[in-house]
RNA sequence: GGCGGCUUGGCCAAGGGGUAAGGCAACGGCCUGCAAAGCCGUUAUUCUCCGGUUCAAAUCCGGAAGCCGCCUCCA
């Protein structure tokens, strides 16, 4: 089955054949680089990150660019409210923000350009729109592109600039030609950074810098363009107006653009003060279950993060290792040539238009149905089982790969869960196996109160007793 | 005002013309001293509502209601 992807620009799904065969040239819109990141970041980047592993998995070799926009206006008001340089800014928030993707799993792209680096080629390209007679210089230095010019403009979002001049929310600016012409180039006021060029010192805009990056890197025209939903209107409109009006050709074949995170089911916004950083998330849950949540549902879809998901996930997130342990115990493994059922559902899953949501339901029937045969079977599972099993559990492992969950050996995965939470709750270890010393010794002297009572206690803590055939483990649940 | 999206069991969430995946929760059973974990069973004749097309609709079409996003920096 051939991969489907829903293309913006077309309004539905279609199938997606690349430009060059074999080969994919994808282009993410990273962030502008002025402040802290938070969990709708954490969305965009981990999805185009499944997206870059599933189409490597397929066999596509990937070029993959996200940039950093490292000038803009938003950086220079923190620096004049900081102090501190722009440099500094941006230098400091491409360090968190890699750490934090770092910690996130996320694959770093293969190419991560910075908009002050190819200051150059945002000058080319807007002298050549000029010369094209598709951008024009005011004077005052600025730089706007003329939409006019471009006539195909709107067809990304759906808009025609007619409608838009009727609405009321488009500011009146004398020097632009139309009101709905943008900026290519700005001068700079004293102290601000800025370059050379034709129009005097300045910098660029926000729009110009991604159809100069994307073109240097994956040429004039390429396969897949990634971002926020947010980003269809203006900046993707205006990247394909820019692009499209220089080279002539089609600029981006499939447009892909994911939904918005929300809070407890308000939009993150100033206002509500409840933007929700990733750093803040990392503190309270794993990577993988952050992971896992970002992945639970499609990716066009709106999210709704709250604590009540986030424990759900969880829960999921420990089901699935506890079968990973409870095969390996059984001495099953298997490694990703052995594939079986599991893995058809979940590549016919990924395959429409990546739906991590239905691959994950697979892996949980998958387990389910493992869970089974192991019960049957006594944890003793015969040839033909253990076949069988063994498939399961290395589809479980290649799929990892993917969606870059389920990647730890499940007994690290819980003994790291055991770590953190007696390090959050200040338990130390010798006491709760002293409690469990002395529940054991109740239970044989058929002291059934006192062993229910320690039980409680711990219970409690939030640790979790099970009682098994080689002796009492403990746990503990949630987060 | 313009453009787009959503509404599926108690909650979360797939499906998107052929008779409702999965997770969490709940209840009953097996197991257990009792539990937990795991498994089995039960929990939507029904997919916001009203019409229509069809042998057949949650899925297509028309209409209504509610919710949300974009049009301003935004993932």
């Amino acid at each position: 089955m051939d991969l489907k992807i829903y293309n913006t620009l077309a309004g539905k799904k279609e199938a997606f054949v690349p430009i060059n065969e074999g080969k994919v040239g994808m282009y993410v819109c990273g962030p502008t680089v002025y402040d802290t990141s938070h969990i709708g970041h954490a969305r965009s980047v981990v999805v185009f990150d499944m997206i870059f592993r599933w189409l490597g998995q397929i066999g596509f070799e990937v070029t993959y660019v996200r940039n950093f926009t490292d000038v803009d206006d938003k950086i220079i008001r923190k620096s004049n409210e900081t102090g501190e340089t722009c440099t500094a800014i941006t230098e400091k928030y491409i360090d968190e923000f890699h750490n934090e993707m770092d910690a996130l799993n996320v694959l770093r792209p293969t190419m991560e350009p910075k908009a002050t680096e190819h200051i150059r080629h945002i000058i080319d390209f807007i002298q050549k729109l000029i010369d094209k007679g598709k951008a024009y210089h005011v004077p005052g230095g600025d730089v706007y592109f003329s939409i006019d010019s471009f006539e195909e403009y709107g067809k990304l979002s759906g808009r025609n600039p007619e409608d838009m001049r009727a609405g009321a929310r488009i500011a009146v600016d004398e020097k632009k030609q139309s009101p709905l012409d943008f900026t290519l180039w700005k001068p700079a006021k004293p102290g601000e950074p800025s370059w050379d060029s034709p129009w005097g010192k300045g910098r660029p805009g926000w729009h110009i810098e991604c159809s100069a990056m994307s073109a240097e890197y994956l040429g004039q025209g390429f396969d897949i363009h990634g971002g926020g939903k947010d980003l269809i209107f203006p900046h993707h409109e205006n990247e394909i107006a820019q692009s499209e009006a220089l080279f002539g050709c089609q600029f981006v074949k499939y447009w892909i653009h994911n939904g918005f995170v929300d809070i407890n089911n308000e939009k993150m916004s100033k206002s509500l003060g409840n933007f929700t950083m990733i750093k803040e998330v990392l503190a309270d849950y794993s990577p993988e279950v952050i992971r896992l949540f970002l992945l639970s549902k499609h990716y066009r879809s709106p999210i709704d993060y709250n604590e009540d998901s986030m424990r759900e996930v969880s829960l999921g997130l420990d089901r699935i290792y506890a079968f990973l342990e409870r095969l390996e115990d059984a001495g099953i493994t298997g490694d990703d040539q052995n594939r079986g059922g599991l893995w058809e559902d979940f590549t016919t899953a990924m395959n429409d238009d990546f739906n991590s949501a239905r691959a994950l339901g697979s892996v949980f029937e998958a387990v389910k149905r493992g869970n089974k045969i192991l019960d049957d079977a006594g944890d003793s599972p015969d040839a033909g089982a253990a076949t069988e099993l063994s498939a399961v559990y290395g589809d479980i492992k290649t799929l990892s790969r993917v969606l870059g969950i389920f990647m730890e050996a499940p007994k690290d995965w819980f003994a790291a869960k055991k770590e953190k939470g007696m390090a959050d709750q200040a338990i130390d270890p010798a006491d709760i196996d002293k409690l469990i010393e002395e529940r054991t010794a109740a239970r044989k002297s058929k002291n059934f109160a006192r062993a229910d009572e320690i039980r409680d206690q711990l219970q409690a803590m939030n640790i979790v007793l099970e009682d098994g055939p080689s002796g009492t483990f403990w746990r503990f649940e949630g987060k």
